[in-house]
RNA sequence: GGCGACGUGGCCAAGUGGUAAGGCAAGGGUCUGCAAAACCCUGAUCACGGGUUCAAAUCCCGUCGUCGCCUCCA
């Protein structure tokens, strides 16, 4: 037996994994905001997650993943004020808000199919859940956590005393560095549940509710959903890095107000993609590349989930298109190998059970990697070999098993000077033979000549 | 301003006390009429300066650099 190690953002220590109801185990990972496309450094936060899932599913667990889909409730600027982001980004196209939030969604799915992500058992949208969101806010509302002010209902941080744990807030800290314009809150902690409408305008997005027409804040739906679906205490919360300090602690916060209890057992954070010139990439800054911009150049999606096996989930990771390149063309050897291996036997027991260690250690992608390498390597019959990489692929997720080599049609013209040039080969004149490969790589073509015969393929970048 | 992280060969990146995984690129080689593919081989003492230790990339202090969070953000 092997534990599955994780490591724990609320202890920050690596803790033994064990499901609270096994086999199930219950899983949320927060969603997009589908206000805009997801960007790639998005999805190496999905790509971690989807990871975390199969090593679950490896172990023979059994997983109840939960997604929300976030489509109302983000503000656009500092301290719970401005404009929405769902209804900004639905000016900007010319189109309601609830276009926009299902055209994104669509978006996003696909994305996540091109990169090989399992879907979440649930999908669960914010605003078919705004009932479930009132009642959330009630319940913390009766257990005396919340204040009115003349825009909202907020939610009083001070009334806890274990607010900020998960992120470590040095709240004084906060305090006396606090830049942010505090409204009517009361602590600069203190959030939203729900927010007015403005007086003036008519929002597109806007419900009743027992405090007056307005929307929920952008904490409130992850509570009230996760409770929904996985109960007030379940397995494992995930999310980006950025999601600690803020996002997560204010979940907590909110569930132990109502619930007492830490909303998860295990909180995961993936880390940021970094562009190699330093900038951040963000939904935000309106500029940022997408799976979408790398098919445009020429790369397999799968290109880039192989480039983020290469990382820890852990650990920042620097984007260069040199990276992507090698993962693309590493992932392209790996592909013809397990192709050209044929049917697969049984797999080898040793590789299994040291794969097996490397993932149940905090999920160490580049240490499976390497294994997969070294077993590339190794003197294995090839149906062993196949069969291993075949179950490592349940983890890895790089698709092999429907993957084949690419079928090329290629121009008669470019057949006939193959032609040509196999007989001028079978006549052994080499230098009419040379000047014919000339001319098919002048036309963007490459020959290869094999035991088979000529194989004839485009030339990659032309 | 507060809090935190990181800096490993040309690029990406594991390793966190016992003398540096892996991938890509590069160079050399085998094979091939040539070429490609494939296979084999080769390279880093771990930002810098101190300290602790029998022993440090790995612990401590300082310096420089990069980045993140604190404000929507994966």
């Amino acid at each position: 037996m092997t534990p599955l190690v994780l490591y724990d953002t609320y202890t920050r220590t690596l803790r033994e994994f064990q499901p609270l109801n096994p086999p199930e185990v219950g899983m949320y990972t927060c969603g997009p905001t589908v206000y805009d496309y997801a960007h790639i450094g998005n999805l190496r936060t999905y790509i971690f997650e989807d990871i975390l899932k199969r090593v679950l599913l490896y172990n023979g667990f059994s997983v109840k993943h939960v997604m929300n889909i976030t489509d109302v409730g983000h503000l656009t600027s500092d301290a719970d004020t401005g404009e929405d982001k769902m209804e900004a980004g639905a000016r900007r196209a010319g189109k309601t808000a609830w276009e926009i939030a299902e055209y994104y969604t669509e978006e996003f799915r696909k994305d996540l199919k091109r990169l090989n992500i399992l879907e979440p058992t649930i999908w669960c949208r914010a605003t078919d859940h705004i009932q479930e969101q009132i009642d959330f806010i009630r319940c913390i509302e009766e257990m005396g956590y919340t204040y009115r002010t003349s825009d909202g209902i907020y939610f009083d941080t001070s009334k806890l005393p274990s607010y900020g744990y998960l992120g470590r807030l040095d709240i004084e800290g906060l305090q006396a560095g606090a830049r942010i314009d505090m409204g009517e809150k009361r602590h600069p902690t203190d959030f939203a549940l729900w927010k007015f409408s403005p007086k003036d305008q008519k929002r597109q997005m806007e419900w009743d509710s027992p405090w007056g027409v307005g929307f929920p804040g952008w904490h409130i739906e992850c509570s009230a959903m996760s409770a929904k679906y996985l109960g007030p205490f379940f397995d494992i919360h995930c999310g980006g890095e950025d999601h600690i300090t803020v996002h997560h602690t204010n979940e907590i916060a909110q569930t132990e107000a109502c619930y007492g209890t830490r909303l998860a057992n295990f909180w995961l954070h993936g880390y940021f993609l970094q562009l190699d010139e330093g900038v951040k990439m963000s939904k935000s800054s309106g500029k940022f590349l997408r799976v979408e911009s790398l098919i445009e150049e020429g790369y397999d999606p799968l290109a880039y989930r192989m480039f983020c096996l290469n990382a820890i989930y852990r650990q920042k990771l620097n984007f260069t298109w040199d990276g992507l390149d090698g993962a693309a063309k590493s992932l392209d050897r790996l592909r013809n190998a397990f192709y050209e291996w044929g049917a697969p036997g049984e797999p080898d027991p040793a590789y299994l059970q040291k794969f097996l260690e490397v993932i149940n250690d905090d999920l160490n992608m580049p240490r499976a990697m390497a294994l997969t390498w070294d077993l590339v390597r190794s003197d294995l019959p090839n149906e062993v070999k196949k069969a291993t990489l075949l179950d490592f692929d349940r983890v890895l997720g790089l698709d092999l098993a429907n993957w084949q080599p690419p079928e090329e049609v290629i121009p008669d013209e470019i057949l006939r000077l193959v032609e040509l040039r196999q007989q001028a080969r079978a006549e052994k004149r080499w230098q009419d033979a040379d000047t014919l490969r000339n001319q098919i790589a002048a036309a963007g073509y490459e020959v290869m000549d094999t035991p088979q015969g000529p194989k004839v393929k485009r030339r990659r970048g032309s």
